[in-house]
Order: structure tokens, then C-alpha cells, then sequence
RNA sequence: GUCCCGGUAGCUCAGCUGGAUAGAGCAACGGCCUUCUAAGCCGUCGGUCGGGGGUUCGAAUCCCUCCCGGGACGCCA
């Protein structure tokens, strides 16, 4: 299934067998065979510090170790073409790499589907990401969010994990009393009315539009009915209208959810009360100064806190909590939350609340999303909350281009703040990485038209044995890397690990495009091979791609 | 003040479970297109891994401490 694993799977075995044999560690003592690929070439295909790491239990020299590691070495079993020791004691594996063409018709064979592993068990996992309020438009942070989110579900699903995405819509509470009453106010202005906006109002462009749109269509309609009837009516025209940009907005940017999930509903199907009585049942509440609160501090937070107000309300941890609790009820093993850098100070007391509510706290994991600035001009943007003036995605997007904003946010790992250069990205030159991985494959999707015309065609048996060059066989390793990298991405929740992955495959394969021709009408053979060597490439370039969102042009 | 994230080449960033001479891209410099896309390739230059201590065969990586930048600390959401 995965040629590569297999390999090292081996080898790993056979130097666990061959320091037994050398009566150097007993079973138990073993550490984990530790196989890394050596960054220079010159250290040969895999190598291993066993040596070092029992350089105390075998109280010798790790050299002396490593060579008698190697004289029990059974070569045979693995495909070893040379062993040696280095350094302090490194034991360097030359592999035979003739098997690495195996890899071709796999990849072929699977398609789209190479990559795929099954890691994760399925494993169910609900990634909770971007949740932004439907009170304005999206914007950097949010698309971030958002393409962080995306990435790593679909890196979750290829390596095996049964992945839930969802969006929590905060569609109670008072920002959307705030949205209703600046909904009212834009519109009574658009109708060349007076009207203050609220003390919180949102002040974006969307909310102009909304009242504008109201007045076009129902006049002064409004302007005289009572009060609280306009006001339910303009709280669920905006929510509506805010709500399906928003969706629109993330299908454009290549983002879906399978559930949107409604705070509302939350108080209306009286989760809301069941989750407040368990924690009551379970001794985490009590009552203060008017106030019902939450004991977080004895699970680990740094103060208690209010679930509800002394006006009666809820704090929007209350719902929060059930939501919570919800999705733990739904079954799922684990539950990520994306957040914002803002909402860092909030996980102590959500693992709290999981905590007192019977779960493990380490279900839930939270990925903190850092925050992003822009510059322009070699100068950084300011962002205005109050002129609502702030960069929102979909000027990003239109701007710098779908492909490239998504590769750009997934390139980087998430918990670093990020300068995100306009002039740059805009200027579609190679600063821009996301060209040079489509490039690759455009030229190869070129290369592949042309040796149609000639009639030449990766299809029908191949001779393998063809390939055998250095930079195809450079090539070949990092196909066969493909499915370990997302397990890696996916283990460690770090897409970025799949930019940096495309990079290097791109590059090996415009390294090789450089050194070696492939269509040769003179040499079918061989040209067929490589013809099946770069639609490999290709597949995977490809399938890399999706994974981060970015397409995968067959011309450029 | 407490907590979180960061500090790696001129700039933007990688760096895996601690491994060999710390890597890319961009910038700078020098080569490569009568030949499958030069949005490419090959090479050169460029480092006190923020400072100091510790752990050990070995530290950018782990621990302590200090400095710098950003963020969070609400009966807001």
C-alpha cells in the first residue's frame, strides 16, 4: 500500500533484530527505532542513531556499538545495497532503490486517492472553525481561520479520520441586538433620516448596504410601526442577509461546513438549562453576589466564572458550555477549535467546563489562530473597527487571487503572527510560491499533451527498469513521502507541513524536468516511463493541492 | 502583575521524537533557452538560532532566568 513505509518498516525491524542479536539491549530495552532520512545525500538514504541512544545501556562506545549492530545486520532481508557507520556513531543505509519504481503504477493505479492512509482509525473528529459573528464582514484573521480549518479537515480525511465541520452561529446574545439596532439606524439614513447608531454598532459597509436595500424595497415602510416589532423584524433581516454572505463569502473562498450550528437553538431545545443542571448536580456551581457562577479555578482556570448575569442573562460561556457539551454527546473523540488569538484566554476555563462535565479535558484541543498584518506599501495597515474600514476577505481574495490567498495562509503554521505583504502577493511574481507548485504542474500536463501528439502515452505495460536516473529516482522518494507527510500534518495538526511538502516535490521534479528530457521519439521505452514518472507527479501534485485548496491549472 | 504566542541569513519563513557542516524562497552576484513552458534550472555570497546558565555523547529543539515584540486577562461576544 505504501511502498515507502513498508521499506522502513523493515529496516527498522531488522536493526531491532540485529541488536538482539548482538546481546546489546535486552527487548524492553530497545528505545524506539528512531529512522530519519539524512539531509545530505552523502549520509546515504535512511539512517539511525540506535548506536547513540544505547550508548548507555550497552555502557561501550556508540561506534563500537554501531559496529557490531552492523555485523549482525541480516542485509538480505531489506533491500540494502551498502551500510556505514559516521560521525559519533550514525549507521548510514544505502538502499537498492530499484524498488522505488514500484511506486509508479501505484500511484497511477489509486489516483486521487493516493495519499490516502488509514491513520486515523476513523476516528471521529469535529473541527469547530471560523464561527465568525454574522455581524459584519469576514476578514483577515477569519480567512486565516477559515483556510487553516479547511486544510487540515481535508488533511484529517485523507489520513483516515471520520472529520465533522462546523460553524457555531452566535445568533443570540447582545451583538445581535447591536446588529438589529445598526441595521435600523442605516436604514432610517438611507431613507435621508436622522438616527444615531448604537454604542457598539457595526459601522461595515454591509450593514450600509442592508439598510439601503431595506429602504429600496419597503419604502418608509417601517419608520412608523411600533418599535419592538421593527426592531424583531430588521434582527432577523440582517441575521439572514449577514448569515448567507457569509456563506457565500466561504463557498467562494472553497470552505463548507456539514453543520451550522445555531446558538439559538441551543436555548430553545433546553441544552442550555440540562448542561447548567449537571453542573449543578455535579457541585461546580454556586451562587455570588446575585450571580450564578461557574468554579472553574478548581479545574484549572485562573478565576470562576459567571454563567448567569444578575440581570437573568447568560455570559456567552453559558451556551457555550452546551454546545459543548453537545458535541461530546454526538460521540466524537476529539473536538478541535480553531480560535482566534483573542480567545486564547478562553481555553482554560472551556477544559474546565469539559472537565466538571465528566469528560476528558484533552478531547478538547484548541488551535490558536495568530494574528495577521497587512502591508502596503512597506507600511502596515491599520484596521478600523468604528469606520469599518478593515480588509475583509473578500477584497483579500479579489485582490491577490483565490489560489494564492489560500496557499498563503496555509503556508505558514498557525501560531505565528503573520505579515501578509500586499504588494507582493498582488504582483503574481515568484515571491508568490504557489506558482512555482503549479507550474510544475501545467508543464507537466504539457509535456503530457505533447507526447500524445507524437503518440507516445504512459499507458500499456512499462519498463520500469527506464528509470533509474538521480533526479528521477530524488523524485521518486518524494512521491513515496506523500502519504507519511499528511499523517505527519495530520498528527501534528500543522497543514503547513503540506505547503512545504508541494515545494519540495515541485522542485524535484523542475530539477529533473532540467536535467533530463522526457519525450524522446527516439527511445519509446524510456519515454514512456518517464511519461508515467511525471503523471505520478502530477497525480500528487494535484492531490497536495486539494488538500490546501488550491487548483491545479493544466496550463499557465 | 499573571498567562499565552513569537524572536533563526538583509527580508519572509522551514527546521520532525534532541542528531552529522542550521535549511528554503526573495534580495545581491555569476552561469543555463536552435531542444518537452526560463513563472524554470545550476552555482556563489550571506548566521552570536534574542542574551546567559543548565541537562548530555550531542541543544535552534528540553529545563531555568533575563531582554524584546505581539496578544489575553469582563456579570462583552
Amino acid at each position: 500500500m505504501n511502498i515507502s513505509a513498508q521499506v522502513q518498516e523493515k529496516l527498522k525491524q531488522e536493526i531491532k533484530e540485529a541488536v538482539l542479536k548482538a546481546n546489546l539491549a535486552t527487548e524492553e530495552q530497545i528505545p524506539n527505532v528512531i529512522l530519519e532520512t539524512p539531509k545530505d545525500k552523502a549520509h546515504g538514504d535512511y539512517s539511525t542513531n540506535m548506536a547513540m541512544q544505547l550508548a548507555r545501556v550497552a555502557k561501550k562506545a556508540p561506534r563500537m556499538i554501531a559496529d557490531a549492530i552492523v555485523e549482525n545486520f541480516d542485509r538480505s532481508k531489506a533491500s540494502i545495497e551498502k551500510i556505514e557507520i559516521a560521525g559519533p556513531g550514525f549507521i548510514n543505509f544505502y538502499m537498492d532503490n530499484s524498488y522505488l519504481t514500484e511506486l509508479i503504477p501505484t500511484i497511477l493505479e489509486a489516483g486521487e486517492k493516493y495519499g490516502e492512509s488509514t491513520f486515523g482509525n476513523g476516528q471521529k473528529i469535529q473541527v469547530e472553525f471560523v464561527s465568525a459573528n454574522p455581524t459584519g464582514d469576514l476578514h483577515l484573521g477569519h480567512a486565516r481561520g477559515a483556510a487553516v480549518g479547511d486544510s487540515l479537515c481535508n488533511i484529517l480525511e485523507k489520513a483516515g479520520y471520520d472529520v465533522t465541520r462546523e460553524y457555531y452561529i452566535n445568533d443570540a446574545g447582545n451583538q445581535i441586538n447591536n446588529l438589529a439596532l445598526s441595521v435600523e439606524a442605516r436604514y432610517f439614513q438611507a431613507l435621508g433620516l436622522e438616527k444615531d447608531m448604537p454604542a457598539d454598532g457595526y459601522y461595515g459597509e454591509d450593514i450600509i448596504g442592508i439598510g439601503k436595500a431595506l429602504a429600496e424595497e419597503f419604502g418608509d415602510k417601517f419608520v412608523n410601526v411600533d418599535e419592538k416589532e421593527r426592531f424583531e423584524f430588521f434582527r432577523e433581516y440582517g441575521l439572514k442577509y449577514e448569515m448567507e454572505k457569509l456563506k457565500k463569502d466561504l463557498e467562494n473562498f472553497r470552505v463548507g461546513f456539514d453543520v451550522w450550528y445555531s446558538e439559538t437553538s441551543l436555548y430553545q431545545n433546553g441544552k442550555i438549562d440540562e448542561t447548567l443542571e449537571i453542573l449543578k448536580e455535579r457541585g461546580h456551581i454556586y451562587e455570588k453576589d446575585g450571580a450564578t457562577w461557574f468554579r472553574s479555578t478548581a479545574l484549572g482556570d485562573d478565576k470562576d466564572r459567571v454563567l448567569i448575569k444578575q440581570d437573568g442573562s447568560y455570559t456567552y460561556l453559558t451556551p457555550d458550555i452546551a454546545y459543548h457539551r453537545d458535541k461530546l454527546e454526538r460521540g466524537f473523540e476529539k473536538i478541535i477549535n480553531i480560535w482566534g488569538a483573542d480567545h486564547h484566554g478562553y481555553i482554560p476555563r472551556m477544559k474546565a467546563a469539559i472537565e466538571a462535565l465528566g469528560y476528558d479535558r484533552d478531547q478538547l484541543e484548541v488551535e490558536i489562530i495568530q494574528l495577521v498584518h497587512l502591508y502596503k506599501n512597506g507600511e502596515k495597515m491599520k484596521m478600523s473597527k468604528r469606520t469599518g474600514k478593515a480588509v475583509t476577505m473578500r477584497d483579500l481574495i479579489e485582490e491577490v487571487g483565490l489560489d494564492a490567498t489560500r496557499y498563503f495562509f496555509a503556508m505558514r503554521s498557525a501560531d505565528t503572527h503573520m505579515d501578509f505583504d500586499l504588494d507582493l502577493a498582488v504582483s503574481q511574481s515568484n515571491e508568490n510560491p504557489v506558482f512555482y507548485a503549479q507550474y510544475a504542474h501545467a508543464r507537466i500536463c504539457s509535456i503530457l499533451r505533447q507526447g500524445e501528439e507524437q503518440g507516445l502515452s504512459y499507458e500499456g505495460n512499462l519498463d520500469l527498469t527506464q528509470i533509474s536516473a538521480e533526479k528521477e529516482m530524488e523524485v521518486l522518494k518524494k512521491l513515496g513521502e506523500f502519504p507519511q507527510a499528511i499523517v505527519e500534518a495530520a498528527e501534528k495538526r500543522l497543514p503547513h507541513r503540506i505547503t512545504n511538502y508541494i515545494f519540495d516535490l515541485a522542485s524535484s521534479f523542475h530539477s529533473f524536468y532540467n536535467a533530463e528530457k522526457v519525450l524522446d521519439i527516439d527511445n519509446v521505452e524510456r519515454s514512456k516511463a518517464r511519461l508515467a514518472l511525471i503523471k505520478s507527479v502530477q497525480i500528487t501534485l494535484k492531490n497536495a493541492l486539494a488538500l490546501i485548496g488550491v487548483s491545479a491549472p493544466e496550463k499557465m
